[in-house]
DNA sequence: ACAAAAAATACAATCGATTGTATTTTTGTA
DNA sequence: TACAAAAATACAATCGATTGTATTTTTTGT
């Protein structure tokens, strides 16, 4: 059922036919309805592949994430979509499993698919850039969202991570911590560095003398917080607050450490970082640092849309730091 | 940057390059490989629009779920995207927000998009499914997953969920329970329906006689289940289990209880639906049925395909229902 | 009532790739 | 060497919608 089946069983052109479907003033009311009443009745759906290629242009923003299914992702999807749909633009999701030649082969698609924009979370694996040549040859923005991608000419939307690790580190000296464990992530995302380094400042601001035993790296997982909490009891020190660069590893070392009966937070705090549904639950509820995917999602989509729809007079790049908050809950509250 | 560049450069036809980057045998190798490296020296990228619409094939699925952020959907989604992949086939993901306005949207963007086939789980507020009917016409699969639908001819991947009511409420039961509240979703949805119908046969069957003021309807949102907390608390009869139709619900309505004083389980054991994360993690930990959604992804993605590449002989449809296992945990672990 | 202006519609090329058919080139054999 | 068979390549139509230009129809003013 095409344009040209309308345009036969009226006995008029099909470009006629284009112009009534699209409202164009060049075709009398009249003739209008006519076209309209006859698409319906024959059922007509326009063929976007048809139009797209015709007008070299796709309504499709491609969005690219390590794994939908991680919390913080599958709410800024939520966010990316409700944006999109809201501006007329619809959304191709995919995961790269924070593997490199899947993020490659991604991107390999979503230009042959002649999608408008990317909006993209970078996978662990990447270490350089050049599988997004592609899309610059090709003329496509993209803008890159929660993991930061220093190449020039992009738009980033970021959470302030050296921010966030700060205020949760201060927020545990604040309620008497000063032996304070810092699990991290994975040495080569710079998110985990600023979450550091935010740590850092924030022992150094209060006189705490900075202790490189205390740092504990890992990829964060569940079990890694039960591992990581196992060693925080055999060390010398007694420790007295656990600043964790996300929840998932603090709630891991939480459950272990209540398991063998210390108390939280009375003999050791604990403060996490994304602020998943798990966090408020917990018990104790566990305080932590909030960054709304939801509202991330949106902003991203909303500032790539804006290069997208002003293609020809190049908006130039922009960065968008959002400021985490905290969430002061019961894992850190020590009278 | 097009076929027609490539042939140019290489002063032959663009049928040959086309032909040649399909690897077809009607080519020689050395002409093959001239083409190839061309096609790479210039930076050549097939145009999927041009190539779908000749082919009247997009190798896209559509995916519409109610809500993406819902962990249940987004470790299916996962599934399908994973399946998707791997077969060559890509996927775009859509949420209802469990609008039938959205939904309807949604289903018509589809198809003038032409996917070859289309995986959903129906809005709560879809009804009757009329709108469905454009994919039919354009001769489109569908399958239905998780939330069942009863137009005939199509597919389905389902979780027994009369069996998971049943297994539910049996356990809770077994522990002594007999004025047992059911928190159900809307009745529109078949789901529900039998998550109803497996907790009234399993109170048949223990003699317990069904009443018809226990079982309290809502959306099963988090603030859901803590009115329903307190509609428990002033009912006359003084009841002892929960069993609600998710999981969420349940742990809206065992914190409005354990701030109230309520004791979990000794006076209310409580099981859920789901097996959300949070759910492990909740003091007690909820006693639940589990449904896993990769695996359901993974099974639904592969049935619709099997559908898809086979069109002409259309395979007829089958429904898979899969089973549901219990998880016991210490929400009803009464002594 | 008639020419000029304006409006409505038709014609035809185009987007980029695919594919059936026709033509040319190569290969093998007598 | 010649000729048929086979292989390689070129030609041209097509997918469905859009859009600049040309043509026809209607409207307007005198």
């Amino acid at each position: 059922m095409t344009i040209h089946d309308i345009a036969k069983a009226l006995g008029i052109d099909s470009s006629t036919v284009s112009r009534a479907l699209n409202d164009s003033d060049r075709v009398t009311k009249k003739t209008k309805d006519k076209i309209l009443e006859k698409a319906k009745e024959l059922g007509y759906q326009r063929n976007l592949l048809a139009s797209n290629l015709r007008k070299n242009k796709t309504f499709t923003i491609g969005v690219i994430v390590p794994r939908i299914s991680r919390h913080f992702f599958s709410s800024a999807i939520a966010g990316i979509e409700e944006m999109a749909f809201e501006k007329g633009y619809r959304v191709v999701i995919c995961q790269s499993l924070e593997q490199l030649d899947r993020e490659q082969n991604l991107i390999e698609t979503l230009v042959a698919n002649r999608v408008d924009g990317v909006i993209m979370s970078i996978s662990m694996e990447t270490l350089n850039y050049k599988h997004l040549d592609i899309l610059k040859t090709n003329n496509i923005p993209i803008l890159f969202f929660d993991r930061h991608c220093d190449i020039p000419g992009n738009s980033n939307v970021l959470l302030d991570d050296f921010e966030g690790g700060y205020l949760g580190t201060s927020h545990l000296i604040s309620k008497g911590c000063n032996r304070i464990v810092h699990f991290s992530g994975p040495r080569n995302l710079k998110m985990y560095q600023n979450r550091f380094q935010g740590y850092i400042t924030a022992l150094e601001e209060n006189n705490i003398p900075f202790d490189e035993s205390l740092v504990l790296s890992s990829h964060l997982m569940e079990k890694d917080g039960a591992l990581l909490a196992k060693k925080i009891l055999s060390m010398p020190i007694q420790v007295d607050g656990v600043f964790s660069a996300n929840d998932v590893a603090a709630i891991g070392a939480m459950q272990y450490l209540k398991s063998k009966g210390v108390l939280i937070p009375e003999d050791i705090a604990f403060a996490g970082f994304s602020n998943e549904p798990t966090s408020r639950v917990i018990e104790p509820s566990l305080t932590t640092i909030d960054q709304s995917g939801s509202q991330m999602g949106k902003l991203a989509m909303e500032l790539l849309l804006k290069q997208v729809d002003n293609k020809q007079d190049s908006i130039s790049p922009e960065t968008i730091v959002l400021k985490p908050s905290l969430i002061a809950r019961e894992s850190s509250n020590k009278k």
